[in-house]
DNA sequence: GGTCACACGTGATAC
DNA sequence: TGTATCACGTGTGAC
């Protein structure tokens, strides 16, 4: 069987292409010539007797047809281009099939997603280091992001209220507070939904002022450790 | 312009549907119905003057051409549940786009990898609470699945060797192993290639592994802790 | 009315 | 061979 090269093969292709003014010139394919002479639906087809002028209307059904040709091209290609991105990112090689890579891909979102949140579990005790982390959970039932920030520090009874003041400036609501203390150290988790204004980025704002909360906190070195007072208080 | 119910416009549908036995009995476009009777490319055509019979070479291919678009239409719905299953997963609306949706994935992707990267770093301190925590990272170069593993427990001495003994039983090979140990706990750090027969199923295997190795560390209690012998070890 | 995104059927191709 | 995947042009509905 011979392959036509460019399969332009529309009724409303062939129509144009041998009727109207045809300016693109495409390859026209051989069997269908007598296409438009036959009966069948495309007898009142609105285009049936129009005047060839400079610009007729054939040209701009024959125009529209192309640019959405070339549309639809373009966006194959965005999408195509997103899935080689995650054939790069994700541990696979580059001949997957594209229905194989999503699965994997739809997989290791899955494990990414209950790693970060095993790891900054809610109740995790004070590390022996400060420690700052700033992650950004899924979206709420809503459409409010959520972060997780957990600061880990020595033990500052006035920490609690800057932090508040803190979230507050940053257009963040505080869904949920705890602070665990333990041998002079302490550490806050917090669970913050963002509101409309913010965006992925909101993170590193986030991140900037805790640092800069903690070394505050850290200038006014107090370094005794109460070995004996272990608390842990749950704010809800 | 009327619409066609089901478009079986192909060439070799069209010529099929009229000149051979037809079981299937599609739609027929009344506009196509000279098509064949033109002269063109498809004078040769294989199944050209062949006989009727029970089962004939257009039934073959008519039937290849049913099986292929089935066949298509199955793994389009393969890709596109894949891609629902991604929009439940994401911080988005049902209703985003294919590209778009992508291209969060690989943002999300991307910020998840390096969270986990960030977050067990090789170089920090133990804590005050026991943790394990086994990440599965990206592969190596050359294809290999990469893990790290986190462990944090009391200070043992006789851990190091019970753990590479574990990691050699499970077909785990070590690149790098850091210890710290400080204040009479310890942390183990490790970075483990898996061997070709592992899959992403192995970080459970480990994980265990490294449960009941810890559990076994806490059940020879030696409560004493050495505040004084603060040591880092860096195995390469 | 024009743009956008989607599903569809199809030809090509790889194995 | 049959049985996968892919890109393509197209029809169509939504906004």
């Amino acid at each position: 069987m011979q392959p036509h090269p460019s399969p332009e093969n529309s009724y409303l292709y062939q129509y144009l292409s041998e009727n109207g003014t045809f300016n693109i010139a495409p390859y026209t394919f051989p069997a269908m010539q007598s296409f438009c002479s036959s009966s069948g639906s495309y007898q009142n087809y609105p285009f049936e007797g129009s005047v060839v002028t400079d610009i007729t209307p054939q040209d701009r059904a024959l125009a529209a047809l192309r640019n959405h040709k070339e549309a639809e091209k373009r966006r194959r290609e965005r999408i195509n281009s997103h899935l080689d991105k995650l054939r790069t990112l994700l541990p696979c090689n580059s001949k997957i099939d594209k229905a194989s890579l999503l699965a994997k891909v739809v997989q290791r979102v899955k494990e990414l997603k209950q790693q970060t949140s095993q790891i900054s579990g809610l109740d995790s005790f004070p590390s022996e280091t400060d420690e700052i982390s700033v992650l950004s959970e899924e979206y709420s039932s809503d459409g409010q992001l959520i972060f997780k920030a957990s600061l880990c520090c020595e033990d500052r009874s006035d920490l609690l209220p800057e932090l508040i003041q803190t979230l507050k400036s940053l257009h963040l609501k505080t869904l949920r507070a705890e602070m665990v203390t333990l041998g002079g150290r302490m550490r806050n988790v917090l669970l913050v939904s963002a509101e409309k204004d913010h965006s992925i980025e909101s993170v590193h704002f986030l991140q900037n002022a805790l640092k800069s909360l903690m070394e505050r906190s850290n200038s006014t070195d107090r370094s005794k450790r109460r070995r004996v007072l272990d608390r842990k208080l749950i704010i809800q």
